[in-house]
RNA sequence: GGAGAGGUGCGCCGAACGGUAAGGCAACAGAUUGCUAAUCUGUCGUCGCUUAACCGCGACUUGCGGGUUCAAAUCCCGCCCUCUCCGCCA
């Protein structure tokens, strides 16, 4: 959520953000609704100052007095009842057109209307050269009884998968490697829950733009989480944080679930596009004049456990069309897939400034004054999509993979 | 699932049980005292009006939402959450 003193005072250019996110936002009516909220709350304020008063009067008045000002507080209070309905009804259509604006873009961000105007910023590592006709990540699993899509779908529907053998060892090394690699910079591990009740969900801000995509549990009223960043900021939400202890990293290992709605058809090969997957996932809470820095630490951390591994990939400028909701800047990294024969995402780094920390109420003090935190996340691996790039991009003629050495430590207990 | 206890000013503890939210701690600012601390004073929730800003004025605020009443933390109804015990269970 914006300040509402932001957009008074900046109408021109939330109205171009929201235009640049493509999200289609009437300011101009905001804007007269919060004129309207405005004046009638001085009017009921006015008129409860006025019963307040008689009220008062009953109370210090002789017994005889009484019923004569009791007499007189009864009209007035009807008024008011009709007053204040009024105005509940106007700050709730407030409230919903306040929810529905996106965060403003940062300057740098390129204006585009789809993933198209995206801007690769940076590529590194080359990519592979076979001299032998390349299988993509299923058909290397099956062969390798590693990835079994077809129980899965008899289990539990398309878009999931068992992963067996060693794509499970290589998962829990992925766990391991980037659990060490950030412990070292001052990230502190959480398993968190990844069932949320709809008001910690509400404060995200996802729910505006993509309900859709989440799962809810309906008998329960909780959402399945599509990202540890979920928990992770909604953990420290209506908490008043000490400025000498930020920022506050946590690295978040768990499962995360998406609908994926809307794109049925979309990468349907293997488990490149899944309903349930499991990613280790960074977040910061830290304070406004640090979060660019924060933002680009994040996706520095993100490069380096991507060469870590040795594949190939690029680092991509997201547009304003292809900005979320709550989110400010962001970058993608995708990595190299050759059955793609293309870079496809498999990190995403976002600042969302202060715009989730307004909705979550997340403030931190410092000197005595309260302020606003910034929230900053990024993905530390994403298990599955990392899993298909070593698959495909270590893949040997005959048939094996070649473990990539960053990863073998961690598999040291087979 | 069953039974009980509880939720009070951004924090913590805690009184008031129909008359309009005590007190304490913590925090912050200032003052003061010759000694890592004490004491005193003030600040210490949200919104609106006004203002360049301060100040000032008013309203709201006892988990949430209704109801009764001139007046609700207090009485009534519904809901939410937390904790404890029992049951079930990885």
């Amino acid at each position: 959520m914006l300040d509402i003193d932001f957009i008074r005072e900046n109408k021109e250019e939330v109205k171009k953000a929201c235009k640049a996110k493509q999200e289609d936002v009437d300011i101009d009516k905001l804007l007269e609704l919060d004129e309207k909220r405005r004046s009638l709350k001085t009017k009921v304020d006015e008129m409860r100052h006025d019963q307040n008063k008689l009220t008062k009067k009953v109370e210090q008045a002789e017994e005889d007095e009484r019923e004569e000002i009791i007499e007189e507080i009864k009209p007035l209070k009807k008024k008011l009842q009709k007053k204040e309905d009024e105005w509940k009804e106007v700050k709730k259509k407030w409230k919903d057109l306040m929810l529905q604006v996106p965060n403003i873009p940062v300057s740098k961000v390129p204006e585009g209307e789809s993933e198209e105007d995206n801007v690769v910023i940076d590529q590194w590592g080359d990519k592979p050269d076979f001299d032998f006709e390349p299988k993509d990540h299923l058909e290397i699993g099956r062969n390798l009884n590693l990835i079994d899509v077809e129980r899965a779908a008899k289990v539990s529907g398309s878009r999931f998968a068992y992963l067996k053998n060693e794509a499970v060892l290589l998962q829990f090394a992925l766990v391991n490697l980037s659990l060490a690699y950030l412990l070292e910079k001052d990230f502190t591990p959480v398993l968190p829950p990844v069932m949320l009740r709809p008001d910690a969900m509400e404060g995200l801000g996802y729910l505006e733009q993509g309900e859709d995509d989440m799962y809810f549990l309906e008998k329960d009223e909780l959402f399945l989480a599509g990202t540890a960043e979920h928990p992770l900021a909604a953990m420290h939400s209506g908490e008043v944080l000490d400025g000498e202890d930020l920022p506050l990293r946590y690295v978040a290992f768990s499962p995360s679930f998406r609908r994926e709605a809307g794109s049925y058809g979309k990468d349907t090969r293997g488990i490149f596009r899944v309903h349930q997957f499991n990613k280790v996932e960074m977040f910061s809470i830290c304070k406004p004049e640090n979060s660019t820095d924060e933002h680009q630490f994040f996706l520095d951390l993100e490069q380096q456990l991507m060469q870590l591994l040795g594949i190939p990939y690029q680092v991509v400028q997201m547009c304003t069309a292809d900005l979320g909701h709550p989110v400010a800047n962001k970058y993608d990294i995708e990595t190299w897939m050759p059955s793609y024969n293309d870079y496809r995402e498999t990190h995403s780094t976002s600042n969302c400034t202060d715009f989730q920390a307004r909705r979550l109420n997340i403030q931190y003090e410092e000197d005595g004054e309260k302020k606003l935190v910034h929230t900053v996340n990024g993905t530390g691996f994403a298990l599955g999509r990392t899993l298909i790039a070593i698959l495909e991009n270590y893949q040997k003629e005959d048939g094996s993979i070649e473990v990539p050495s960053a990863l073998q430590d961690y598999l040291e207990f087979e």
